[in-house]
DNA sequence: CAAGAATGAAACGGTTCCGAAACAATCTTT
DNA sequence: AAAGATTGTTTCGGAACCGTTTCATTCTTG
């Protein structure tokens, strides 16, 4: 449980987290993907295409593109549904997860020190 | 003074503020440029260029790309110093004030729940 | 079993972004 | 005043992303 933060405390946050991402050369992810990244790990399985697209409110392509980008990356990867060949069921992965967690971290420490 | 947020909790925070950007169909701007936004409205002024390529070590003509984009969305301006006139300063608007507090109210309400 | 619906991916053209190098304007140093 | 340094911008080719449309595969329905 915890005391809301105040405006510009959620400011700095974002700025912190914002700083750290952009100046590690680490290919920074898009809004876009984080936010699918995040849908993915955050909420429970399984995930498709068609309905991050929807949660989202993107077009398939764009999800599809994001996959092919992240699971390059290693952050993710697809399977295909063997109840329903059509579906792709996307998967995390253990660098996925690693990766989240620094994330998580950083903002964790961030907050606490506001 | 607010206690640290969990892990889970930080990772839930970039999740709602990512989906509130993208769901919208506002040209959302990128990790860079936000974070751009945030350092020219957090932290004092004066700005330049080089200072914030450094900041953020990233190079100049990405600053500059950066506030062309934003500019043209009416959330920073540039003026000439007219101490120094090869410096470039730049400068709060209404427009991007309003924005970072819609954004700050979002992040806020959202910890709050949390 | 044939026709239509659904799913994800690929193709296409256009826009934006990037890094590196070159550039114009201004200041500083000698 | 001339040479060099500094600042921000522009240019260039290449890469990434977007939205829309089209496609291949698979399922469902009549």
């Amino acid at each position: 449980m915890s005391y809301p933060l105040s405006t510009p405390q959620a400011l700095r946050l974002l700025h912190h987290v914002g700083l750290a991402q952009v100046r590690d050369a680490e290919p920074d992810l898009s809004t876009r993907q984080m936010t699918i990244v995040l849908s993915i790990y955050l909420e429970p399985p399984p995930h498709t295409v068609r309905e991050l697209a929807a949660k989202l409110n993107v077009s398939k392509p764009v999800i599809t593109r994001a996959l092919d980008a992240m699971g390059k990356l290693g952050l993710v990867t697809r399977r295909r549904d063997e109840k329903d060949l059509r579906n792709v069921l996307i998967q995390r992965t253990v660098a996925g997860s690693l990766y989240l967690e620094r994330l998580a971290d950083l903002v964790s420490a961030k907050s606490q020190e506001l």
